[in-house]
Order: C-alpha cells, then structure tokens, then sequence
DNA sequence: TTGAAGTTGACAACGGGGAC
DNA sequence: GTCCCCGTTGTCAACTTCAA
C-alpha cells in the first residue's frame, strides 16, 4: 500500500534526481534507477516495492494529473480523482520531463564561470596538448575534436563544458552527429588497437581493465567501424566451388591420435610466447557440408597446447549448431583473411605450430588470421546412422512437407541431443526441488515472494547449472529470477514479516531481488526506532528553501529573488503556511502561481 | 575515402483497460 | 484506488548504406 510518505519519498526521489534520471541514456540505466529508488523507499519503510512497481505507481500519479488538468480545462477525457486532486499543484509544471534546454543552460552557467575558467584556460594552453590529457566525454576520442564548437583541441582550447556526454538532444550546428561507443573487454582486437593507439597518442591513461564510454566524431566513427568491416567481409566470402566442396579437403582430426601421446606439449615452450597468457584472437568460420557458411565469430582461445585449442573450437561449434559433434564430423584450416585460396591443413601437431608461426607474423603485421572448420556430415551418417536416421528422417519431411508438420509436435526423445537431455532432466529436478504445494506449481521462494518458474525459467536455470553458474538450491544471476516479475497474487502474507526479520538478522538493505546473488551490501540500516524520525524532513532555512524551490521550478531566479525580503520580514518555513494574499502581496510575491507553489512546497515541512 | 543519413533493435514511457 | 497487463510510441545506440 503506497502511503502518503512513501509517495512523497517517490515524488521527491524522482523531481530531485530529475536532471540525473535523464544524463542516464537509454538500455536499462532507467530501469536501474527505478530498483535504486525503490531500494530507498523499501530500506526506510521497511516494504519490498520492486523497481517496476515504483516506476507505475509515479506515472499513476502523472496520469491522474493529467486527467486533473482535462477536467480543469473542461475536456471530455478529463476526470478528477484523488491522486489529481492531491498532486495536480505540484505536478502542473511537468517537473519529471527532460530538461528541453539542457544544453543552453550548460551554457549559461558556463558564462557565468566564465571568469574562474578563463586563468585555468590560459593555462592550459600553454601546456602542451600531448602532456597527460585526461579523457572528456565531450571530445572525440580518435582526433580531439571538441564534439560541441568542432575545434580541434590539439592546436586550441574551447569553452565548452566536455563533461557532458554528447547526445542527439545536445547536438549542435557545428557538430551535429556524435558518437557513442563502448570499449568492452572482448571487443576486436583491431578495435582495441585502434583504441590504445589514439590513449597512447593522446595520453588519455584510459584504464583498459574494465569497460568505459567514449565518444567518436563522424570522420573517426566511420574509421572504426570500417575496422570492423573488413573482417566481416572476410567471413561473407562466398565458397568459390560451385560444386559445394569444402575449400580445403576435409581431413579428419583425432586429437588422442595426434595430440594424447603428446599430451599437452606446450607450444609456448619451444617457441616465443603470443602473449602473456598464450591466447590467441582469431575469425572462425563455420561451413556446412552444402557449402553455407554460419555467422564468423571473433575469438580469443588458450592455444597453449594444440588439444586445448581444438577442444574450444569443437565446443564453440556445438554451440553453434545446437548439437554435440564427434571430431570426425569436421576438419580444420586456417589461413590469412586477407588471402585467397584453401589455406593450409590444421590436423595435427605440427600444423599447429605452423598455424602459430604464421599467427604471429600476421599479428606483427597487424593482420588477421581466419580459422576453417568444415563440417563433413556424410561421414556422420555411416557413423551415426541408426542413432540419427530419425532425426535426418524428421528434418527431411519438415523441408518437404511443412505444411503439413504440427508446429507444437512433441519433439521425441531419441531426437534429443544428449545435451538436451541432460537439460530435460535437470528442469525435471528443478520442478520436484522447487514444487510449490501452495501454487501447485514450481516456485522460486525467497524473502517469502514466490516466483513461478515457467518453462523458460527452468531452461534458462538449467542452462545455468550447466554453465556451473547455479546449482538446483541457487538461482541463476539473471534478472528474469528478480521479484519484479513475480506478481501480487504470488505474494503471500508472510513476505513482509520475512523480508522484516531476515533484515533485522542481517544489516543489508533489503532489494527488490530474490536471487542471494542480488543481494548487495549496503550501508546498514538505522534503527527500527528511529523511522519515524528519518521520515519527517528537516526544516530548512527561508534561503535553502526558496533555492529549492527555484532549482524545482526551473531555475528561473523566479523564487530565489523573495529571500531578502522574506529575511527582512522574518519569515520561516513554518510560517507559509499561514501566510495569507495580502501577506504575499507585500512580500512581492504577485502570481498566483508563484504562492500555491511556495505553499505547496511548506507543507512537506509540516 | 569520408561524412552523413538511414535502418534496426532494445528499452522506457505512456495510455487504455480489466480485476480486485 | 491500486495493481497489473498489454499494446503503442518515442528515444537512444549501434550498425549499415549512400553519396560526394
């Protein structure tokens, strides 16, 4: 139940971090932000308000107030309710919306700092602009190029405030396009290099051990994601046999022939090492039999030993075709991406140290190597032919006669792979470890909160368990296991007793997850005793007041220009509330407008 | 080759409406 | 009045394509 403090809690969370809320960008920064403030709103009401349940209940009240304002203006969809009534006052200047003059008003208040940057822009320019130049969102990060007044700060300095991140809203005549881009960890690595050239260049010192956001101008994205291309091309190259043979003559590869004897030779021992942790970047490219290639994929595996190497592949492909493969269903290539031809055989040992040769040749050179696997499916059906007739029986009829097949036909279990049957059965534990008798359905609890686990979700857990990132007691740390998606008939009436006393056993803030995984550590609570003292705000001076209320309204100077005279005539906070017109009339405050919003405002002192 | 516009996908915001 | 669901719309970011 949102009582009237909760939702004042929302209401002021939501107009005070107004400016904050919409620097966030799109994806589920937003989404993170309505957790965060229910997370709040939870740890001071003791409540398990989910960050979805936060989110509708202010656009509730946003709809009642605009149902408020029809009303007020005679309109037919217009109607009046409670909410509208209670809230319409504080919600008629649309203090959530995004500020549409954002960048103007950067702008401003540079001007007004104008006379403190201007000695620190002196000096900057006499620096030299190789001279450890931190990175600023406002720029670009490949040339320098101010993404705001477009001058190029290697050779000038600019006024502009660089520390806001450049967006569609912000753009200017000068620069109307910028960039957004994301340096990831697996990203490629011609990406990367193009990346850690332009830190080393212009001394950034980005940290290249976590993610971060950087910005490119027109000229410099086009050359990155051009980068990026050119491999892509390379992985769309048609197979030039019209026949559909394999490029390559398929040879099979046993690794416990080639390698087992071997076991684990290190390449790295006998020749100089790749890199620190002898893992090599590569393009692998799928073929199957009828000569159609799957999607290359950008890889970077262990290739310390040639088995170690070749078991990635063979995982990345099952993972690729949904299925389990035998060695001798594919064979191996490489070759460089840029060259035509078969390339060479990469079946054994000594393949492999030629393959590792030629990979760092090509890295010096600063090209890219692509890795070949032809699938060979004849030599799969003589192995495998009864275990997989049906199947091939069954995928044969589906092309010939589609129509014809059930969509929802249950699949058989001899078409399984063994994969999918080791899924089959861990879903299956998972339902008889999680059967809600309550529900008569399998449930997630925790904290009290059952979340009904569907297919989907007992996939998804199974797959996890898989990966060994969950076990049948632990749920996966995917935000499909979170509360938010549990519903309200789910809640039973010992959610919030529960959820009460596991947060007076342990001093963690509870969240809207349900997952232990979710589960983070923050500061600890206050006392129990002390929630009705937290909640009643505490009474500002008239200036901090009137300041406020200013920053709410706009920033206009529309309010901050009465504390002088609310000074003089000893006015406190305490004291608006009985303040009549002829009172404001004499204090200057002429609109309407202006006194129902200072009133409104002293009330929440009250 | 380069700069810019167009396309696509993901997600939040929004509005309508039903159940309780 | 509250909560929830569902469909639509708008925005953003990433990527692709076009044109000079």
């Amino acid at each position: 139940m949102w009582t009237d403090d909760k939702v004042r809690m929302l209401i002021d969370e939501r107009k005070e971090g107004n400016a904050h809320y919409h620097s966030l960008g799109g994806g589920n920064c937003k989404r993170a932000w309505w957790i965060s403030t229910a997370g709040k709103i939870n740890q001071r009401f003791k409540t398990v308000y989910t960050g979805r349940q936060a989110s509708e209940k202010f656009h509730g009240i946003v709809k009642d107030c605009r149902s408020m304002e029809l009303s007020i203006i005679k309109d037919p969809r217009g109607k009046i309710t409670r909410n509208g009534e209670r809230y319409y006052l504080e919600f008629r200047n649309k203090f959530w919306k995004k500020p549409r003059l954002q960048f103007q008003r950067s702008q401003t208040q540079l001007q007004r700092q104008r006379s403190q940057t201007q000695q620190q822009q002196q000096r900057d320019q006499n620096r030299h602009f190789f001279s450890m130049v931190k990175y600023e969102i406002g720029t670009c990060y490949g040339c320098r190029k101010c993404i705001y007044c477009g001058c190029d700060l290697n050779t000038e300095v600019c006024k502009c405030d660089k520390t806001i991140k450049p967006k569609l809203s912000n753009r200017t005549k000068v620069v109307p396009h910028s960039f957004s881009q994301n340096f990831e960890l697996n990203m490629l690595l011609c990406k990367k290099t193009f990346i850690q050239e332009r830190d080393t260049l212009y001394s950034y010192n980005s940290n290249f051990k976590k993610r971060f956001i950087f910005t490119f101008c027109s000229t410099c994205n086009s050359q990155f994601q051009r980068i990026s291309n050119k491999t892509k091309t390379i992985t769309k190259e048609k197979p030039t046999n019209s026949n559909n043979e394999s490029i390559i003559s398929p040879v099979i590869i046993d690794v416990d022939k080639f390698v087992g004897s071997q076991d684990m030779c290190s390449i790295s021992s006998e020749n100089e090492s790749i890199d620190q942790h002898d893992e090599i970047s590569f393009t692998l490219i799928v073929k199957k039999v009828d000569g159609k290639q799957l999607p290359g994929k950008w890889l970077t595996f262990d290739a310390s030993t040639f088995k170690k190497f070749v078991t990635q592949i063979q995982k990345y492909i099952e993972t690729m075709i949904g299925e389990e493969i035998d060695q001798a269903e594919y064979s191996l290539a490489f070759k460089s991406a840029k060259s035509n031809g078969g390339g060479l055989e990469l079946s054994e040992l000594k393949d492999f140290e030629k393959f590792l040769i030629e990979y760092k040749k090509l890295f010096k050179m600063k090209k890219e190597i692509v890795v070949i696997a032809n699938m060979n499916r004849k030599i799969v059906k003589k192995k495998k032919r009864k275990q997989v007739e049906e199947e091939i029986l069954e995928s044969d009829e589906e092309e010939n006669d589609s129509k014809k097949k059930k969509v929802n036909s249950i699949p058989k279990v001899s078409g399984l792979t063994p994969h999918q049957k080791v899924i089959g059965k861990l879903v299956s534990e998972l339902r008889e470890q999680w059967h809600c008798s309550q529900d008569n359905v399998p449930c997630y609890v925790a904290l009290g909160i059952h979340l009904k686990l569907t297919a989907k979700l007992l996939a998804m857990w199974a797959e996890s368990i898989m990966d060994g990132t969950a076990t049948i007691e632990i749920a996966p740390t995917h935000p499909d296991f979170a509360v938010q998606h549990a519903t309200k008939n789910n809640l039973h009436s010992s959610a919030t007793l529960m959820a009460s006393q596991i947060s007076q056993m342990y001093p963690i803030q509870p969240i809207q997850y349900i997952s232990p995984q979710y589960c983070m550590v923050r500061e600890p609570l206050a006392p129990v005793s002390n929630f009705s003292a937290i909640s009643q705000l505490p009474i500002p001076s008239i200036e901090e007041f009137l300041k406020k209320i200013d920053k709410d309204e706009g920033d206009n100077g529309d309010f901050v220009q009465f504390i002088d005279v609310f000074n003089e005539q000893n006015i406190s906070v305490k004291h608006i509330k009985d303040l009549d017109d002829n009172d404001f009339q004499i204090l200057g405050v002429k609109t309407i407008g202006w006194r129902k919003t200072i009133k409104a405002a002293a009330k929440r002192y009250e």
